[in-house]
DNA sequence: CGCCTTCCATACGGTACCGTATGGAAACGG
DNA sequence: CCGTTTCCATACGGTACCGTATGGAAGGCG
């Protein structure tokens, strides 16, 4: 085995790149090839076409998702607020991370292999939240409805160009997760 | 002035619907052409190449998303409430709407002047949700949460693939709505 | 060293699109 | 009914990309 001068990993970190500056449609063999320096050669003895290339790209953008997740799943302490509130500050950082989610999210809505991988990624954060929401917010139906907010709450921050009348992004995210943690359930709001 | 057999807004509305279906890249002018059974050869005596077709689009969409909103700003009664109410209600209809809208969205994420258009409408739409909130709600970084947290239910749902427990996505869009017009406000929640 | 596997460069044919040029058909206006 | 404007078809050259084929360089190994 000799050293792979352009490694497939190369060639997927490259596409994710290019995923995330202009989406599926900008991850092109012979863009990237020139990005790397080499001619789209090699490419295609690593690689079975471009399919194969968008399969693996995904393919590790799950499982390093994942591993994001286990990693602060397992690094955690404290309470369930305390755990949110540690979730909330990752989804803020890592932006990189962000934009390719971001691109992978509107792809999903035009391709379905694409959307069920989403799917299988999205239905396990929102298992863990309802988890954590179920420690401290009792109807069911709220913890739901919680855990659509704070999700769409990061996913569609990253779709939003308002201003926030002098306040920026980052603090107006911050009020509405503490409203989102600290808000009385629906049944102690009512009588 | 001969009757056009495909005038400039037969090229607009079939250039929105392929922007729904698969982003701006997927307004390509020959496959517009076959699909509107003509040729290209009538697209450049109207328009002045493919970047003015995409302009003429995104006026097409700002002007009608303004004239929606105002259009039910002007029909509306009741007190605040009821009003955000059936702003809901209209942003969970139109689905053709939406995609167009979710297309333009992640399009602002690689073109700034996409981004600037989208500026301008949710602005606008921005200012007009403070003025209801602010008929019920005291503070104004809360005010600003709730926004947020409306405006990025709305436009984040679009772009979420989880599912929830056997609830309908509208069903538990209903509750967060709910969660956020009866919720009190931050200061009679603390004491 | 000589060989053989691994990786890449080069060259090719094919597809899909852009924008232009030019002729012709279609619908008026006098 | 005839010319003029308006709209479209056709044909062309150019670009960017895909995937394949084939030769060659580079490094491990007997």
């Amino acid at each position: 085995m000799a050293h792979a001068r352009t490694p497939r990993s190369r060639w997927i970190d490259e596409a994710l790149r290019a995923l995330a500056a202009g989406g599926p449609d900008a991850v092109r063999i012979e863009a990237l090839a020139r990005d790397l320096g080499v001619t789209k050669g090699g490419f295609y003895w690593h690689f079975d076409g471009r399919h194969a290339l968008l399969d693996e790209m995904l393919d590790t953008w799950e499982r390093n998702v994942v591993d994001q997740v286990i990693e602060h799943i397992e690094g955690a302490g404290g309470d369930a607020r305390a755990k949110l509130a540690r979730l909330f500050t990752l989804a803020s950082s890592n932006k990189q991370l962000a934009k390719i989610e971001s691109a992978i999210r509107n792809w999903a809505r035009h391709d379905e292999a694409v959307a069920e991988r989403l799917r299988r990624v999205d239905n396990r954060r929102m298992d863990y939240m309802r988890s954590l929401f179920a420690q401290f917010v009792a109807d069911d139906d709220e913890i739901e409805a919680r855990c659509l907010l704070v999700f769409t709450l990061f996913v569609g921050s990253q779709f939003l160009a308002s201003d926030h009348r002098g306040r920026s992004r980052a603090d107006v995210l911050a009020s509405a997760t503490n409203l989102l943690l600290d808000i009385p359930t629906h049944a102690e709001a009512q009588p």
